[in-house]
DNA sequence: ACAGTGTATGTCGGATTAGACATATTGTCA
DNA sequence: TGACAATATGTCTAATCCGACATACACTGT
């Protein structure tokens, strides 16, 4: 029902657990928090291989540290859409994404 | 590099194409507007095989019927963000919406 | 302990995106 | 053709998100 409102989530602490049980979330809402997280830990691995820091990406994708930070860490102010594009930005291509976003979770 | 930046395109009449020749579009641009053409093609036959009106899906996911047009559109004032958000409310799981975005195009 | 490097967190102003409304267009049926 | 439903397009205001900055925290090496 409410896929757009309370994206106000935070997600911080609970890097793999499930999302429905500390907070009443819905199944839609829990499967997209779930989603930033694979796409957030996706975009760190991708930094590491490359070993770049959060400063050096953030440059490549004109950005800033905090940001990255940020989406790295699937802050409730970041957007899939951004962690996406960042994504894109580091040479992932769509059907690499599509793994990353089709995995149940734990990337 | 310019991952962030025009997403200003409205992907507008070149349904299937690649867009990358029409505009001077780099690789993540294009990338970025196939994806969100194919999600938005996605959520059409989502909303179809439901037998939904637009105004029905509407209501739904608590939009409006211009938004869900405009989404079905892959207008450039919708992000891949609410896209998935609606493709979930209507019962996408992640595996689902992986493979969408998995295939290089024509959904 | 200090300096240096990298990452995290809080906040702010400005840019982008959202839902809503009005209106136009398209399609179907009588 | 006219009436009606469905979809498309344009524009507004409000909410959300982004980059930036400051600053805090964590970890090394000395």
């Amino acid at each position: 029902m409410n896929a757009t409102k309370r994206k106000r989530l935070k997600a911080k602490g609970w890097r793999f657990g499930d999302a429905k049980e500390l907070l009443g979330l819905s199944d839609e809402e829990s499967k997209y928090v779930e989603l930033k997280m694979r796409l957030a830990e996706s975009l760190r691995k991708k930094r590491l291989k490359r070993r770049l820091g959060q400063t050096e990406l953030a440059k490549l994708i004109e950005s800033s540290q905090s940001r990255v930070a940020k989406m790295e860490a699937a802050d409730g102010s970041v957007s899939i859409d951004l962690l996406i594009r960042s994504l894109l930005a580091l040479g992932a291509s769509n059907p690499e994404l599509g793994r990353i976003i089709a995995r149940t979770h734990r990337g």
